[in-house]
DNA sequence: TTCAGGAATTAGAATAATTCCAATTTAGCT
DNA sequence: AGCTAAATTGGAATTATTCTAATTCCTGAA
């Protein structure tokens, strides 16, 4: 049976659900579940793949609809990169993103609290900043593969 | 004769054209026009509407084509913000971008250059940066209009 | 346990931003 | 002026995503 989640990850997915009122799914879990498995920062696309060798009569409807779910319950993270198709990320710590152009692959780039705190410094007086975006884009050694 | 380009501006603009071997036309001269009059980074549409006004045969096509364009040259940037549609900018210092989630609106955020060196600091070892993009959402006091 | 009612899923249509395409116009050279 | 490549044009096409209305599935109260 592939895909089914750990039991920790179960938890951690339960939980978060139910504390929304919302339903535990066999297509949301499986939705995660491939989120989870293979950390490459996904499409929707890829998800949907991934997602309808385990549960074939999965429709695209649904997997937007689980992803928005798994969004809003704080279990992944949107990833988005000037125009290209929204990628998901299960990375849920202060990381930044950098895409190769070349490959197109996209690396997490870990942020260090001292340059965090510097960065929502930056917030000026007036404004409160709920979310920061960061990203980066060039080249990557192919031995980063 | 409205949005005619300032002495410098127009001079600015002939010479990163014709550097790249692109011909300063009228419409690649409005379009750059009406981004640095109102600097509100208006999206496609909003830069449309606004060209039309001076150019009322312009098409959509043609304003993508002079955006992209102006873009190549660096002249103008473009500012992309989650999924909502690719903004433009004619500030071409080193800045972040505030979107207030309320509004809409975007603001410029200066960046010191010790904060930039330490977010250019956190690209590892292997990777080449040539593009780096921070963006914050939250809300705006409406003080800050 | 059944069953009612809301929640979730589904297929397919619709939308929005952007890009493509083939035809026409224009600008810059000789 | 006339040639040629570059730029513009209108409309069709594409892509990612969202919407819609119908169906199916859970869950908890009787």
């Amino acid at each position: 049976m592939p895909n089914s989640l750990s039991s920790f990850n179960r938890d951690t997915f339960n939980t978060a659900l139910r504390e929304k009122g919302l339903r535990p799914t066999k297509q949301r879990a499986c939705v995660y579940g491939v989120i989870l498995d293979k950390r490459d920062h996904p499409t929707a696309d890829d998800i949907y793949d991934r997602v309808k060798r385990h549960l074939p009569g999965t429709s695209f409807a649904t997997v937007y609809n689980c992803l928005e779910t798994l969004v809003g319950c704080d279990l992944v993270r949107q990833v988005n990169m000037d125009r290209s198709p929204t990628r998901y990320c299960p990375n849920l710590t202060p990381h930044a993103h950098f895409r190769c152009t070349q490959s197109g692959k996209i690396y997490d780039v870990e942020i260090d609290n001292d340059t965090l705190s510097l960065m929502q410094a930056l917030v000026p007086e007036g404004f409160e900043a709920e979310n920061l975006d960061l990203s980066f884009s060039g080249t990557a050694k192919s031995s980063n593969n």
